[in-house]
DNA sequence: TCCTAAGCGAGACGGTACGTCTTGTCTTCCA
DNA sequence: TGGAAGACAAGACGTACCGTCTCGCTTAGGA
């Protein structure tokens, strides 16, 4: 049978995949050997090369695959707009905290990323301002930088906040901007004042 | 006298210095080899290692001399705040744009700007808004997040607007939020009324 | 099995080896480097390194299992006593040239052999001789010396001699003494004579 | 005047080859670097290279003059012979035992001594027995290592016996062969005596 | 007495070899 | 057949030492 083959082959990637995210974790991409992940997989440095050309390749075959999850996962969610794909990343990011911690320290792995996130932004307010004053560029960057950098905060400091908290603080900040979230009449000022 | 000597040095590290950065853009700062370095500064592989320890420690050594530089440079400005920092920041980046297009696609480099730049949000944010219902530290990284991959975007693509205009577009932005910076309602309404 | 990587290893060794003594018949020595020897034995330079810790390393791994060879040599030799031994370490000699050549103009090599032989003359002496007038050592040294350049000079000019023939002459050098050797009364007192 | 200058090149040159010859003894000859030399001299590195071109330049200028010292030593003796020349070369060796013990671990070195000493024995051998039987060379190269090998003992062991001894020694193994000054029969038959 | 030339110390530099490390390929054997 | 074990080639690494060089300092003659 074949069957069984295949999930031993199965079984195998996924050691080797789960041995990396771990080690990036642990030691950081750069540090990590083929042997590491090997060792750490409890399996034969040879056969590594067997299923993956590379340590590169490997960590782009993880995250190929967890990027397409996300994509049926925000294409299935049935209210769409860029405030429900926020949750929908968010919600992503906390089931797959080791990953999402391992890859935004990793200069591809982040872009991978930011690609995704910066394009369907784009595409959105393409739609909603096609006269905007301010380049849609501009803007898309802007607003995935913060969401961005702010979803890595959450995570690196262990998720202080719910999702839905999350979700309303982003909320309040693109929405209002940010003297109005915090409350404050503009923070720019402030400094002359004193 | 010493001086001699020291020039002779100081010129070496800056030959140094300057190859790595010219590499980096060229080919990535992973795919570069000592050798390609000191070939590209024409100088001996073993000068190298009379000055520097390693490839990070050479990059290390450009990120904290350019530090310095720009922490100078905002101390010296006189119009204090946020709003001058950026554009302080924004001034340097452009005098300096090979070495932030070289710094921003380098994990460590990218941490380098951000903690520092993440700081005195911080700071300058707990002053002014001290009572503030959001989380300071989620406010300071989503503006540090939106900043800084607003000017990755602004350098990559050749500074297509003016530093002003970055200035207006950023002050915007912050103050206002992004669905009044870019003159519509709400965006996040729009998807359910098409 | 095991016997397939031996045999692998084994081969792998034995290139080196005779890569080595073929160069320092060639250049000496000294001026030799691992990438010569492992060009030579057409193998990667880090090889070398799997099998020796350095040149040095590879020399006394030849010099050693030469010994080895040259020993068990000794031992099945049905006629023992020195003379017998000088038999078989000018047949060994003869057989091993290029080894012996390389080695005699290397100086630990030259101790070893060295070591080897005035042990054993010594301690025949000691037996045959105990109660000599002149020291048994110096006799030995005295000895040792004479035969190993005698052996030098052989190897080196090609072996211009049977066997058979160096023996005759090491047989009336050593029972009779040079002049008497030589056919004259007493070569000391020709310069008088003059 | 040139003199003072001359005398402290003189002097710096004298350091230099006695800081080898001292390393020399202490640590072997390969192992000495050149800086090593100049540490035990107290002088710089480069000043080193004023004077000689390599460690092995200035090992062979030390050679050089104790060869011509030992020449002219040899040439003002009164009794020709090579047997005065034997007494002639213990005693230079006595003198300058440091030099010796180092050069004859020393594979150039031994054999610039050995070249200068067959040559001698090979000439005399050849005015007084033109007619051997056994070749002159193979008796030259066989008297010779005889007494190199005799006098690298007696230095290494500290000169045990006085030059008058030794020479005695060496003239009665010279003259009347091993079993007779060892005062048996035959050395070669107690063997299958016993 | 000052000047000038030389010896010398210090150390940057280019170059070469070293021994180590990791990678990716291959082969042999085992389960 | 998948995987373990490990030899091997390739090539970068960081270190060590070499021989060259330039720069200043010192010091001993000659002006």
């Amino acid at each position: 049978m074949v069957k069984t083959l295949d999930r031993r082959i199965i079984r195998t990637r996924k050691l080797l995949q789960d041995a990396l995210l771990k080690l990036i974790l642990e030691q950081g991409y750069d540090a990590i050997r083929v042997q590491d992940i090997t060792e750490e997989a409890n399996l034969g440095r040879a056969t590594f090369y067997i299923h993956y050309k590379s340590k590169e390749d490997l960590l782009l075959a993880i995250i190929e695959s967890t990027r397409q999850e996300l994509l049926e996962r925000v294409k299935a969610n049935p209210e769409p707009g860029p405030l429900a794909g926020f949750r929908v990343q968010f919600e992503h990011a906390a089931e797959n905290r080791l990953f999402y911690e391992a890859i935004l320290n990793h200069v591809q792995g982040r872009q991978q990323i930011r690609d995704v996130l910066v394009n369907a932004i784009q595409e959105h307010l393409k739609e909603v301002a096609p006269n905007s004053s301010i380049p849609i560029e501009a803007v898309s960057n802007y607003l995935l930088g913060a969401v961005l950098q702010l979803m890595d905060w959450w995570l690196v400091n262990d998720m202080p906040y719910s999702i839905a908290e999350m979700e309303t603080m982003l909320l309040s900040l693109i929405r209002q901007g940010i003297p109005s979230a915090l409350g404050i009449e503009d923070f720019f000022n402030s400094s002359q004042e004193k």
